[in-house]
DNA sequence: AAAATATATTCCTATATCGGCATGTGTCAA
DNA sequence: TTGACACATGCCGATATAGGAATATATTTT
């Protein structure tokens, strides 16, 4: 076997950077794909090929308009990726709310005690 | 060319499912190689291979122990990636404060012009 | 209907896998 | 030093790209 199929996984459909730039892109409002092709200066048929995997992966919805297809990013279909990062939060998040803590407490301190400089 | 190298690109390292199973699995605490092998039920070499991955793109630790290794997972390399995503989470999390936000600046509107009917 | 416009698909090539198998390397024990 | 054990790496084959060029399909306009 090689890799797996970017069209089915969409861990895999987001590893392409210019897919995320185009996700980024279509998020905000709809797009036809012309837009798409100037606004990141890709070749046309490269960005079809990359907005046919996002839609089969279900990462963006697509209208047509006349001869135009209006495409938009779907963002729930990101939610697996969100949630399996997200387990992971807590190893990093708490460094920092570890020293958000540290500096709070030394703030409180700072208000009880009068003291205003930094020991260690 | 191809995809990019997995080595160089912390979204194309996660996106191979072992490569997440072994994540998670050393999230928790240090594994030896044939802990990890053991426990995925994957052949030996495949998850040496892995490993390789995950530790060029600093996704893992290692620290040799005797003739053991001994792997861990490094939470904070994922931070990209979880920052990437949640660009995207106010674009469904937001369905329900949507709604609110509607419903509240109708509410606002009602109470400013006394009408109460839907207006785009 | 024919031409023009907007997208999609196909063909081709080079490359990067992933798994399986064999082998190499490094470390501890006898 | 010679084994034994734990990992890592090299080689192979099959597959899935991604980009470029050419072509096909669909829709509007003339």
């Amino acid at each position: 076997m090689a890799r797996a199929a970017t069209t089915s996984d969409v861990f895999n459909a987001v590893a392409e950077p210019r897919r995320r730039e185009i996700l980024t892109l279509l998020v905000v409002g709809e797009l036809e794909v012309g837009a798409i092709v100037t606004a990141l200066r890709l070749d046309q048929p490269s960005v079809s090929k990359h907005l046919r995997v996002l839609r089969e992966t279900g990462l963006v919805h697509m209208r047509r308009n006349g001869r135009h297809k209006l495409y938009r990013t779907n963002a729930p279909a990101l939610q697996p990726v969100h949630e399996w990062v997200s387990t992971f939060e807590r190893y990093w998040s708490n460094q920092l709310s570890r020293i958000k803590e540290r500096a709070e407490a030394k703030m409180k301190q700072s208000r009880e005690t009068g003291t205003s400089e930094k020991e260690s």
